[in-house]
Parts: C-alpha cells; sequence; structure tokens
DNA sequence: CGGACGCTTCGGCCGCCGCCGAAGTGTCCC
DNA sequence: GGGACACTTCGGCGGCGGCCGAAGCGTCCG
C-alpha cells in the first residue's frame, strides 16, 4: 500500500472524472463537438449552477474539457478528439445494455431524427454515417476486409470532391467508431472529420434542435447519389 | 432531474468500476490475459481479502470480468478483448502524464523488461510488438498510410507462416494498440492475438516472471530474422 | 477427523463527494 | 450608475463506498 502502482492510480483518478452521472450528461452532450456554456449544462444536467461549476473545474481541471472564456460565460469543449473517442468507447460498451425504451412521443421523435443521423463529436454516425461508410466501402473507396483503410481510389475520391485531408496528423487518417445505436462501424479519423466537416460548410446536412442530432437537405441527397450512388429513400 | 439520460447513468456506472485505485490494479494486473485467484489480486494490490471480495463481486457483476470457481480457489479474467482494450484506451490516455521514474533498482529493472516486451491482454507490446508491427510495415504486409490494414501479401504471409486467421471473427482483423511505453501504434486485433499465441506457442517468446513481461527466445530472434528480416539487436 | 486455507458476509468506521442555497465577484447593457 | 445576469465560492448536509477484522462456510490435505 506504501508504494502503489501510478498507473493504477492514474486509471483510477481519470475514471472517476466520468463516474458521475452529471458530468457523464456534460461529456455526452459535449460529444456535438461544440462549446456549450456553463448554465446551458446546468439546466441540460438538471442541476444547479453552482453544482455544475464544480464539475467544470474538475473536468478542465483532468484535462478532458479546454474553457474559453468570453465576457460573463465559459464556454466548454472536449479537449480533442482522443476524449471524444473515450467518450464513445466506453458508451458503446454501455449501450449494449439500455433497453432503449422512449418514454414520451418527444423523446421517441428526437431519438429517432439522432437514430437518423447526428454527429459524432466530428464525424458523422448514425444511420447516416452508417450509410455513407457503406457507400464507400461498396465502392471500393475504403476498405474493411482486412482493416479499416482507404484504397487509393478513395484517395482520388476524397481529392476530386474537394476534401482535403490532412495527412501529415498525428491522427490516424481512417478509424472505425463503433455507432451505438446501429452496432456497425462507421468511418471516423482525419477522413470521417473533413468529410463531416464539408457536409457541414457545403449544406449537405444542417443541425436540426440544439442537440447532435443532423438532417440531409435536398442538396445533400443530391450530392450523395452524385457523388456516392447514394438513394434518397436509403437517408429516410 | 426526473428523467436522466439512460446512457448518462450506464456510463457513470461503468466509468465507476475503473474510478478505484484497488479495482484499476486488479485490471492492469489481469491485462496479462491469464486467471489470477483472488487473493493473488488481494496481496497484489495490498488490500485484505474481504475487501478484494468486493471488488472482484462488483467487477464480476458489471461484466468487466468473468469468473471460474475450482475448488476453494475463485479465479477471475478479463471478460475479453473488449475489457482489455477499454483498459488500454483509458490507460494510453493516462500514461502521458505519469512521469515515470522508477524508485528502485528492482522496480527499474522489472520495468524495462517490460518496456523491452509484454503483452496487451492477448497480442505483443512493448518495443518487441513495436518492433514486429514496423517490421510487417517494411516489408508490405501491413499497411499504414490511409489506415491500419493488413495487405493481401500480408494475408499471404500470415498464411504461409501457418498462423491462422479466424475470417468470421466479429472482432476487427486488425486494430492499431496504442502502446504506453514507446507512444507508438502495434498491431492488435485477430492478427495480433494470433500472432501473439503463434509466438508463445511454438516457443518464439517465453513469459518471463509472473508479470506480462516476454522475452524472445534463440529460437524466436532466428525466426523472427528469418520471417521479417528482424536483427537480433533489435530486440535486445 | 481435524486443522489449514481460500473465500465470503457482516458490522462499523471514516472520508469523500455531490448536492444545494446564499452570498460574492465580475460583465454587460440600459 | 444601477440592475440583470453568468459564474464562483463557501458552508453544511447526506449518502455512498472503501476499508478492516471477526466470524462463518466450504474445500483440501495430512
Amino acid at each position: 500500500m506504501t508504494t502503489r502502482d501510478p498507473t493504477a492510480t492514474g486509471l483510477a483518478r481519470l475514471a472517476a472524472l466520468f463516474a458521475d452521472e452529471t458530468r457523464a450528461a456534460c461529456l455526452l452532450a459535449l460529444l456535438d463537438g461544440r462549446a456549450w456554456t456553463a448554465s446551458e449544462l446546468a439546466r441540460h444536467a438538471g442541476v444547479a449552477a453552482s453544482t455544475l461549476s464544480e464539475h467544470l473545474g474538475r473536468l478542465v481541471a483532468g484535462g478532458l474539457l479546454t474553457e474559453e472564456r468570453q465576457g460573463r460565460h465559459r464556454y466548454v469543449r472536449l479537449a480533442g478528439a482522443h476524449v471524444a473517442q473515450l467518450v464513445e468507447d466506453l458508451t458503446a460498451q454501455v449501450a449494449p445494455g439500455t433497453a432503449v425504451r422512449p418514454r414520451s412521443l418527444r423523446e421517441a421523435s428526437a431519438g429517432s431524427a439522432m437514430a437518423r443521423g447526428r454527429t459524432c463529436y466530428d464525424h458523422l454516425a448514425g444511420r447516416l454515417g452508417i450509410t455513407v461508410t457503406d457507400a464507400l466501402t461498396a465502392r471500393g473507396l475504403l476498405q474493411q476486409e482486412t482493416g479499416f483503410a482507404l484504397t487509393d481510389a478513395g484517395l482520388t475520391w476524397f481529392e476530386s470532391a474537394g476534401i482535403g485531408l490532412d495527412r501529415r496528423s498525428r491522427r490516424p487518417l481512417t478509424r472505425a467508431c463503433l455507432d451505438w445505436t446501429e452496432r456497425r462501424p462507421h468511418l471516423a479519423g482525419v477522413a470521417g472529420a473533413a468529410l463531416c466537416r464539408h457536409a457541414l460548410d457545403t449544406g449537405w446536412c444542417v443541425r436540426v434542435g440544439s442537440e447532435r442530432a443532423v438532417k440531409v437537405t435536398a442538396a445533400g441527397e443530391q450530392a450523395l447519389f452524385d457523388l456516392l450512388g447514394v438513394e434518397p429513400a436509403a437517408l429516410r
């Protein structure tokens, strides 16, 4: 007990940050990749502002969040893709257990909008994310047989679609992220993020409500059909 | 507060299992992929048997461990590769912070044995894992440029080396696992596990001590040189 | 059969942590 | 300047959870 494994100490300390329902709710909310103010999160989590302030202090001190003060507001966001990935990994482990039984119509429709399409921090998820990933795979742009990697044709596709990929990033170019509604892998990593950013920038998708859900626009349906042969019906 | 997000509840509950130093120490110890008895873990963690019994109860109930009773012994092991991956992911996040400063000679040499080669649940890690992964990559058997995937040549290599790969598993064939000593990715997933099992079965490596460390044998040096062109010096 | 041993249960202790409301600080806007 | 507002700090409360030792149960072995 005198000399404890420092790795164990660190692991426990890190996990403790996730091990509270209020903080967990904040982290899940922040998975949308945007910055939230302290009071927005307090309302979202259903606790007093003072309580949430302390939680934010811990999360920031623990390196999970970064903050940005603007006037009387304190904006926080996830500290990076690595944190988002951790939240996703833990959530994926959890989702199997939760019987998804929405209790109100409002919740049900919000849930289905989320299932249809949403962002996972910085890439597309939900049925939209799966559909795009499947389309990339079917066209030979992404291969999942022996791993999860773009093919040469895939690299060319991104280039010709005008979606720039930062090849020098330390972050992996592609990564498989397990979807907790669909339970199937979808494209994450640098390529997934670039695709998502492009989709939002060019109006293929728009955010719906204040949550993570996104909706494909008419222009988006057209573009996905032209570039990947995705039938619009698959997106609804 | 009346209707809380079930995902947040589950996430917090799961994280709470990791959020205790004693349980964290157990999970790290179990990363060697073997079954430990309750009293071994109690001694390892430095707590009373009664205390550890309760911890094991929680970990098993939470689905992180599976148990196997034999006579008066209770053997526990990680519930699967997914759990090991979670522990690894969290640890990788933690390791950056821990200044690695061994305080005794014994600890230092144990640490360096671990750094030289060890298992990460069911695949090779440490410098050994990195070296093998690099060799596979240099020979065009594994490609990391646009993802992390075996090439066709890689599939052939496994076959001709007599290392069977279960292609029908739901687990990904390859996965990049971030090493916490080397901070570089090494081969995990089905292929990584098969390679490690083969290495231990055929005596390329042997376990050293009761921990996760492994050592390359003379036969192993020869085999790795023949099959992958790895210079024996790179393994020492 | 009896003692050693591995594990579990129980009661009790203690410290930590999440929660709140009240009061305080700084910012913005009229 | 003054009031509304976002956030923080503080004190206090309550509960949970980790820890232990003692006692109990089952297994193993001489």
